[in-house]
DNA sequence: AAATGATTTAACCATATGGTTAACAAAAAT
DNA sequence: ATTTTTGTTAACCATATGGTTAAATCATTT
């Protein structure tokens, strides 16, 4: 059997560097001597490039991915959701602040791959999220909105501070810490401010 | 005198292909290609990528800052600024959907060029803002807020859809038009949203 | 212990890439 | 008209980069 810890070493490296530098900014010899491995190594483990890059961008999107899941098809009611999503959603990304920029940036920057991994490893699906608004608007719970610009507030609200996190911290002039501490005020003023605008 | 349209061909194609594949992901030889010139060219011009990058960047950043420059430092009441800033921001990225996207993936990228950059060009700042803030909390027309998370709310709201445009679009399965549409719709949907968080 | 298979390494390889140069062409200045 | 300056091109160069290979080492099986 193959040493797990060697295959381990180097999905950690390419992690880390792939994260923070992209697709095309990231060296192979770079992951090598994070892991601290035979650049060979990579080559043996993952055949190729682009195959270390897409096992790096699946374990990033299989992390956010539940969260998604959960406010689309979770059995609770939108207000419940969206102070659960918040709350984990900005738990994780503070311990994971790369992977939103990450993700957003390889989609952006490489349109093609994206749509092929979406289609092979399916994205998650708002339809049912969308009925369930629909009908507590029905039900006289919710003002009558528009789910997508609803689903496009909370998620600008919760991701943009950690996806443009540099500009954010020049533009607000704020040092990491600050930058911390608001993010963890944000898990409550997030949902006030999303939930005050759609209940009736 | 050197022949103006040339130079603006290639600052032209540069911008292009920057603004979609980022500073790692351009060829010098794509600009080239895309301008119909020979690649020496781009170095008789700009002497290095680096460069040609800077004048890219510059240029990117000097269209979006008045924007924020206009919200920071006019004199108008807060809400006039607030819908005033969100129309001209949308407007405006519509017709330049990379900028913020290409800027905020190269500060995220490069942090030490982006400390340069900000060091030699300055950032807006928005100290004069957070004073008038206070002063609209003073008077009785604001509730009391972090202006900083104010702001933090505005600029989410209004720039992650153009950010993380592709994410944005798969995970709302939306296409382009319909995109455009919300885009339009938000102009009067962010200001409404933001004023009714604020307002004693 | 010998044989087999998996893992690791250093040396290579082909190509891509940013950048340079020398010759040439076109304008401008004299 | 001739010299000088500016603009343009094709060929070239050095290095970086993703990837391969053959030999060596280590672990497992028999």
């Amino acid at each position: 059997m193959q040493d797990p810890s060697t295959e381990q070493k180097i999905l950690e490296a390419a992690i880390s560097i792939f994260q923070k530098k992209g697709m095309a900014g990231t060296r192979m010899q770079e992951i090598a001597d994070e892991a601290k491995i035979n650049k060979a190594m990579l080559h043996y483990y993952f055949r190729s490039k682009q195959r270390l890059f897409e096992a790096v961008f699946m374990q990033a999107f299989q992390q956010l991915a539940p969260h998604v899941n959960e406010i689309f098809n979770a059995d609770a009611t939108v207000f419940e959701k969206v102070e659960s999503f918040v709350d984990k959603y900005i738990s994780f990304v503070l311990v994971n602040p790369y992977i939103p920029s990450f993700l957003i940036q390889e989609i952006n920057n490489n349109p093609k791959f994206a749509q092929t991994f979406f289609s092979a490893h399916g994205v998650p699906d708002p339809s049912q999220f969308e009925q369930q608004i629909a009908e507590e608007i029905q039900q006289g719970i919710l003002k009558p909105i528009d789910p997508k610009q609803f689903l496009l507030n909370l998620f600008s609200l919760t991701a943009f501070s950690f996806a443009a996190n540099g500009l954010v911290k020049g533009l607000l002039n704020i040092d990491n810490e600050t930058f911390m501490m608001m993010m963890e005020e944000r898990k409550k003023l997030i949902p006030e401010l999303i939930i005050n605008s759609i209940k009736r």
